[in-house]
DNA sequence: GCCATGCGTAAGTATTGACTTACTTAAGGC
DNA sequence: GCCTTAAGTAAGTCAATACTTACGCATGGC
């Protein structure tokens, strides 16, 4: 569930493909394997990676097993990245300060 | 130099390792390798990696190379999940009124 | 010119992990 | 109770890749 967990899930193109296909919205795993050029137990297993992750959720409606992105999980991510970039940009004035000295 | 290449670029543990130390500033190769459990060749592959992804720019100081991180594509993986999250929530709200009717 | 320093590159290895097929499990319709 | 549908699990395979050591290349000091 940290941050590194979620860049890690994220990093094969395969999984971050299923990823995106969840922003369009909720859906059953045999769907998101329809679209994608791998074999349906393989979506199965990038989905519990992503679960684990904390970057998708399931949910059950009859045999079917809906996934949905997990907000949460997203914004930590976009935080992750915003907290980062205002880091780079304070290390960066500090290094000017430095050469200009 | 698209977000796909900058999340593969994330994904393993040592290169991630190597981005999180150049948010406390820039730094030369030698330095870096000192702080990890890799060697200092193996440091320099990871750089080019992150280099070709737009994560981190190079520059020359003597004989050393000074690897800073890239600010304008940090901002871009953040801007990338703030969008993503805005079309999460989008969706979310589009099932649920369906659900509701 | 020569040596030292700092890195990138090449080549080879070994582990990881993404994928497959076959099987098991769970839920619903008749 | 049985069959169908949907999905997770197990086991095995194969390719990608994260490492290593050895080497080559540029820059700077003497």
């Amino acid at each position: 569930m940290t941050y590194g967990e979620k860049l890690e899930a994220l990093g094969p193109p395969t999984r971050r493909a299923i990823f995106e296909k969840l922003r369009e919205g909720p859906s059953s795993v045999g769907r998101l394997a329809e679209g994608l050029p791998v074999s349906r137990p393989a979506v199965s297993q990038h989905l519990k990676v992503l679960k684990d992750a904390g970057l998708v959720v399931e949910a059950r409606r009859g045999t079917e097993r809906i996934y949905s992105l997990d907000t949460e999980g997203v914004s930590a991510l976009r935080d992750y990245f915003d907290g980062f970039w205002d880091d780079a940009l304070s290390a960066y004035k500090r290094s000017l300060e430095a050469s200009d000295a």
